[in-house]
DNA sequence: CTTATATATTAACTTTCACTAATATATCAT
DNA sequence: ATGATATATTAGTGAAAGTTAATATATAAG
């Protein structure tokens, strides 16, 4: 069966939207890690941290190199930084916004959910 | 129970990680619609495009305005446009990065998943 | 060669999510 | 008021995703 666009796009994305995985890729935004040093970064569980670590090599969002017993991931390039960057810049800006709205009773963009 | 701030921002990206959302979205990037120009757009269906709505409008992404028995929805500001350009930018970028890599054994930047 | 360490994988379980079908609500037209 | 149209909501179901615990694999160190 093929995928549509839409979809590897939407699997590409989901990559981020896990707050773990979030934290992760926070963890080696600037410096390459291990698996041990991000599981210490975050108190994880080494298990959960290897699993959340092969969902995002594999929407391609980080790579790996190995180093003797350990294995080193990073942002597989700048451009994701950069996507990380502006994500939180939108994110916050919408947090804002939604935040000014629930005073003010007229405006529509506080549901509930 | 309080949300740590990853949770939250997870949630806001999640409403972009789907191909439906994505694909109202992209309806939606230059001009406003009702619901049902929305449905014929996706050749959707109405409850379930509705509900995708009410997602992305819980997540801060959209907004909408009523008119008689229509309700217009439109992106919440030029920013989210602006995120949306570049994740697709970014994805393109990786998705060339990662069939490169197919053709080359070396490089481990091509996993199952 | 044996043990310890680092990481990956598997299995079981639970929760979340997307989809459909049916029904409800609201507005417009007659 | 009645019927038609636009949209939302609810309930049920199946699939996907996240978590944990246990186990497997690979490399390094003694």
């Amino acid at each position: 069966m093929v995928k549509t666009s839409y979809e590897v796009k939407a699997k590409f994305i989901r990559g981020f939207s896990d707050k773990t995985r979030l934290q992760i890729l926070e963890s080696i935004k600037n410096k390459e890690k291990t698996v041990s040093q991000i599981v210490d970064d975050l108190n994880g569980n080494q298990s959960n941290i290897s699993q959340h670590l092969a969902c995002l090599k594999g929407c391609g969002i980080i790579v790996s190199r190995q180093e003797g017993k350990y294995i080193y991931y990073s942002l597989r390039n700048a451009e994701i930084a950069q996507l990380m960057d502006i994500m939180e810049t939108v994110f916050v800006q919408v947090e804002e916004e939604v935040a000014a709205c629930e005073r003010n009773d007229e405006l529509d963009c506080c549901p509930k959910h």
